[in-house]
RNA sequence: GGCGCUAUCGUCUAGGGGUUAGGACGUGAGAUUCUCAAUCUUAAAACACGGGUUCGAUUCCCGUUAGCGCUACCA
């Protein structure tokens, strides 16, 4: 026996929509397994769906992948990159005609056979199958035609399909996954490998479809030919294996491994779909959600580490401990809160400059009112500064040029570290920082809960008196000022606790709840002093009691 | 209809012939706070069912049930 060579694998989606987690969480799988075995993993385009196939597709879903952390070492040209690997081309419509010389070999050897059989023929097995309780198999009458009949047929011009004959004894592969799993000769049927002109094919008239391989004829080539030695792919493509099987029997190739993994599942345990809501990696990308939470979490669903106790790992991490024997397989479901949990976990983790910039991109698109920060053009003033300065804590001049925009990045350096704790993912950050960036006073007395608050008499109390002291008070806020009014209030009124406190904070922020009046407060009146159109603090809550 | 795959807390899972069946998310309670979030402590929560095998099965075998997939000259 010679040493094992070097596994490699294969992710081969079809770029006919988005990324989809369940392909995404095959496609780690694959590279986990390469990296953790020093193996090869390929990437390959399969293109040959030409209606739903589209060129953006396949550029979106190298990028997703590239997002995700995962690379390849074999595959097409991307981003520049000349496409690497002497087993290419990668891109199935570029390996069209590779095939046709070996349904020649397969005619020649007698392992496969010219099928003459119509559609309606074919139709009329299934129906009596059906009738019979037996599988919805082909009969094979094709099989055992003449050498005559065969060149009368051919002469005729009927058009002809080539199949496979499958040899009568059980079909049999490993699974890395699930064993060894075993199928029946009669339930598989002698398959179809290249269509006839009457069968049609997506994106091919019945006349050209004449000749085109079918997709599990092709992948097996494929495959072979590029020396792929574990097939790691969804579930789905079980009842497929034996056909597959076969195929490389009658080549005399060898067979690979194959694991399959299983459904990803909705909450409602249909298969998950764009219905349960984001499933494409590009939208959790946009959601705000960071890489390593996501490519954690997929890894989690379907495998666990050999502790059965540790949850989070970095793709680094991952690799050495990665193994198929642990891939569980049955089906899981997909579940959001657990995905959010980790998103927090990364994002606390994470580089508090690159949150930034993530969470610019949200406040930009969210928010165009008040983002982007960095563009403007105006200039601090003196009295600008001093309420910079003054707050707790402090924002201070310190860097000669860029100023303003220094200033500014240190204040929402300060909004984020106040807010991103509170979200699950990125795009939560806008709403959620509401409170220091400004509201509509209508709605915030609208919502029920902040209505029913307003409503008591107490709480009129306190906002009359609030407004007093705000229209009397001079210059900016300070949290102290603010302080010593609640105290002068609650001596005044006698109201305290939440009676006191929640219609202030509904006046100072439009909602009962939020970070504390401590931290707001700076990051109000610093906002205002920075230019970004932020109301101060007096402001909003005479504007409130007015309203 | 046929064939195949699957079955441990609500969810993801660990485990494995004798265990207090472990962890995580989520949920409940408590601490903290005017409140929210975060954080900490804590609680509740599972071996689908029926037969075997066995001194003993959640674990092994067989059925049942349920879910899912494939059943195409789709990929």
């Amino acid at each position: 026996m010679t040493t094992t060579p070097k596994p490699r694998v294969r992710f081969a989606p079809s770029p006919t929509g988005l990324l989809h987690v369940g392909n995404a969480r095959t496609a780690l799988y694959n590279w986990l397994f390469a990296r953790h075995t020093g193996g090869q993993f390929i990437l390959r385009i399969e293109d040959t769906d030409l209606e739903r196939s589209q060129a953006s597709y396949e550029t979106q879903l190298m990028e997703d992948l590239h997002w995700l952390g995962i690379n390849w070492d074999e595959g097409p040209s991307w981003d520049g990159l000349p496409g690497e690997g002497d087993h290419g081309p990668y891109r199935q419509s570029e390996r069209l005609a590779l095939y046709a010389e070996y349904t020649e070999r397969l005619l020649a050897e007698g392992k496969a056979y010219r099928c003459f059989c119509t559609q309606e023929e074919l139709e009329a097995e299934r129906t009596h199958a059906t009738q019979h309780h037996g599988p919805h198999v082909y009969s094979g009458r094709c099989r055992s035609l003449s050498q005559d009949a065969i060149e009368q047929n051919l002469a005729a011009g009927k058009p002809y399909a080539v199949r496979l004959k499958i040899e009568d004894r059980p079909l049999r592969f490993h699974d890395m996954v699930r064993g060894s799993v075993e199928f029946a000769a009669e339930t598989v049927g002698d398959p179809v490998l290249v269509r006839s002109a009457i069968g049609g094919a997506a994106g091919l008239s019945k006349n050209e479809a004449g000749g085109v391989p079918v997709y599990n004829y092709v992948v097996t080539i494929d495959d072979a030919l590029m020396d792929i030695t574990h097939v790691i792919r969804g579930d789905d493509h079980i009842s497929n294996t034996p056909k597959q099987v076969a195929i490389y029997h009658a080549f005399g190739w060898p067979v690979p491994e194959f694991a399959h993994l299983s459904t990803i599942l909705g909450p409602d345990r249909e298969r998950l779909s764009k219905r349960h809501g984001a499933t494409s990696i590009s939208t959790f990308r946009q959601m705000g959600y960071l890489p390593e939470a996501l490519a954690n979490y997929l890894a989690l669903l379907g495998w666990g580490a050999e502790d059965g106790k540790t949850e989070t790992f970095t793709l680094a991490e991952l690799v050495p401990i990665f193994s198929l024997e642990r891939v569980t397989p049955s089906p899981a479901i997909f579940d959001f809160d657990k995905l959010n949990w980790l998103n927090r976990y990364y994002l606390k983790l994470a580089d508090p400059e690159r949150v930034a910039k993530l969470a610019e991109r949200q406040f930009c698109q969210h928010r165009p009112d008040i983002f982007p920060l960095w563009s403007s053009s105006e200039l601090y003033t003196a009295e600008a500064l001093a309420v910079l300065a003054s707050q707790d804590p402090p924002i201070h001049l310190n860097r000669p040029s860029n100023t303003l925009i220094a200033l500014r990045k240190e204040w929402f350096a300060r909004l984020l570290a106040l807010f991103v704790p509170a979200v699950d993912h990125l795009d939560q950050l806008p709403a959620k920082a509401a409170p220091v960036l400004g509201f509509n006073p209508e709605s915030a007395r609208r919502d029920p809960e902040n209505a029913a608050i307003l409503a008591a008499d107490s709480a009129r109390s306190v906002l009359g008196e609030l407004a007093g002291r705000v229209r009397t008070h001079s210059g900016f806020v300070t949290p102290d000022d603010f302080k010593e009014w609640m105290k002068e209030i609650q001596a005044a009124t006698g109201i305290k606790g939440k009676e006191l406190y929640h219609p202030a904070r509904i006046a100072l922020t439009g909602a009962h709840s939020g970070p504390d009046f401590d931290k707001i407060i700076p990051l109000i009146e610093q906002g205002t002093a920075l230019a970004l159109g932020i109301t101060g603090v007096r402001e909003r809550i005479e504007q409130f009691v007015g309203v």
